[in-house]
DNA sequence: CGGCTTCCTAAGCAAAGGCTTATCCCGCTC
DNA sequence: GAGCGGGATAAGCCTTTGCTTAGGAAGCCG
């Protein structure tokens, strides 16, 4: 019985998908699965069965998830228990939906570490189902992005903004006076990875604009998707203060759809307030202070593509 | 960081020595300071450092004691929690001092497992020293022996009786009405395990009869010491009712020694109420009942050998 | 100073952990 | 029944654990 097994074991129980936890650990599936079967030899129980809703959890599997949560967040812990008896600085470990990862939460971290002492942070990024299994877990301490109902996580306002549609100078629609939806039919839309998400903002557009999936195209990130967009025929869903400055160059045009521009909140969330980390606490604190609003709203398409750190967890669409 | 190195590293810092919490574990020296090597190597501190008192934790190793312990113990618990789960027996460990393993567990646990649905008893022998470490760290669910006190044991009063000296019949001084502790100045005195620990009565009556440590000599068990009496000139403690057979037979005699009998009395220890397994409290509640003080009482020198199983932790003495 | 105890290191070995790719199996849908 | 998606299994590989015995280093006591 070793940790990295019963972390398996946790993701697998609660995500409810061998696959998934691979996914979210960022390693092969059979090697979830082999952590699994020695875990269950050594118990001597099956801990998890295949049912048509997913991996369910045994009688011995339910009582064995609190506990082996319990132990891989002792774990992380004692990580962090020494690393702060020797003065090392705290690891904020931050995910965030593929929107806020690649233009909010660079800056805002940059600020945040350079104005707090011995804090070091690392950002993920993470699909939305994970992350409150992440928080759980301890495999992140704060998630970014939409609000997180779950028990145990603490999810709160960090900003809000308006989604419109853009398009190219040169889309046949660029200079009319009102757009619907069904006027669209013809452009393909191209979203980000978060955009593929159905509970996400872009996703709920989306349907709501029945548009089918097969028009749509996913971009590895928003600038790649309003680049492509500004050269092409095609439409995509953008934040208006991100796209703020393409727009005043005439690069690209918002087209005026009926049902935008959607108000959209994004949250912070966090274990509560027992159990969250020191760093998570001060990012909280941080994040309502005005330097933080500032850098936030100003946040545009600028950011050098080199701060953008590679994805620390898999995430779900890859 | 595997559950091996923590467990390695909570001894070491709960007993202050290497070699201690080796022979707790059942392994060689080595085997223990190289798993604390590797942990130490894995968290980049220290932990434990050597000083005059032993081995003392480093601020870092302070901080991590607890949480190692807690990890420890979670682990026990997984496994007992799926074993209750398929309906297995619980399994109750039992450490004890070498005389009560001697006579007294045997006939006990065999009583109470027959009596007490799917509860599997194993016995150990230990070290007064080791209980409360043993106890917290799950490693035993029970101790019997002398009166424990540390934070989190609950120690109890399990049966009373009285120590006696007795001597073969050939000894000099059998047939005495009065017998001084200096008079047996020229005897041996023949100790079970449990005996050469200074805090046990056994261990307390020599010191105050001021028997120098080269004139006892230490046997295997009671059973040894009494048959090695009744054939020579030795004398030694003894139970009373133990060795009430004996006695009647003519094989010994009890030396009626100024200060003896001394009255003893044997308690139940497990953890406090809380933290302590279902099966330890059946076992305590078992202990009150007249089936149980009657084996106890009863117990003597006719069990057979094949049932005195080996122990399962290594002592102190060994 | 020598001798003792205690801890650490070295060397070597068997076993388990943990990862990969490739393949099989099973329940589903079309 | 063919295809498919997700889980298990097989094979292969390398690393880490975990144990041993043997020997070296460091503190304590005569």
């Amino acid at each position: 019985m070793t940790l990295t097994q019963l972390e398996a074991f946790v993701l697998v129980a609660r995500l409810g998908s061998v696959k998934a936890a691979a996914g979210v650990l960022g390693v092969s599936e059979p090697a979830v699965s082999s952590a699994l079967a020695a875990l269950r030899q050594h118990l001597g129980d099956q801990l998890v069965v295949r049912s048509p809703h997913g991996m369910e959890l045994t009688p011995g599997g339910q009582r064995l998830v609190g506990i082996a949560s319990q132990m891989v967040t002792l774990g992380a812990d004692a990580v962090a228990a020494i690393r702060r008896a020797q003065g090392a600085p705290d690891l904020l470990h931050v995910v965030a939906t593929s929107t806020v990862a690649e233009f909010m939460a660079p800056p805002l971290l940059e600020l945040f570490t350079s104005r707090t002492a011995s804090v070091e942070a690392t950002v993920g990024v993470s699909g939305t189902i994970e992350m409150p299994v992440l928080l759980q877990d301890r495999l992140a301490d704060v998630a970014l992005g939409p609000r997180l109902s779950a028990v145990g996580i603490d999810s709160s306002p960090m900003m809000r903004h308006k989604l419109v549609v853009v398009a190219g100078k040169r889309h046949p629609l660029a200079g009319a006076t009102e757009v619907t939806p069904e006027s669209l039919s013809k452009s393909r839309w191209l979203v980000d990875p978060a955009g593929t998400e159905p509970s996400s903002e872009v996703g709920q557009l989306l349907q709501r604009f029945n548009v089918p999936e097969r028009r749509t195209r996913v971009f590895s990130g928003a600038s790649a998707v309003w680049s492509a967009v500004a050269e092409g025929h095609d439409v995509a869903p953008a934040l208006a203060h991100l796209v703020a400055r393409d727009v005043a160059d005439g690069r690209l045009v918002v087209l005026p759809v009926r049902g935008t521009p959607v108000d959209v909140l994004w949250y912070v969330s966090t274990l509560d307030l027992s159990r969250r980390s020191p760093a998570a606490t001060k990012l909280r604190q941080f994040l309502t202070t005005p330097d933080a609003m500032h850098v936030m709203h100003r946040a545009d398409g600028s950011v050098p593509v080199a701060r953008f750190r590679p994805p620390v967890y898999v995430t779900l669409w890859s």
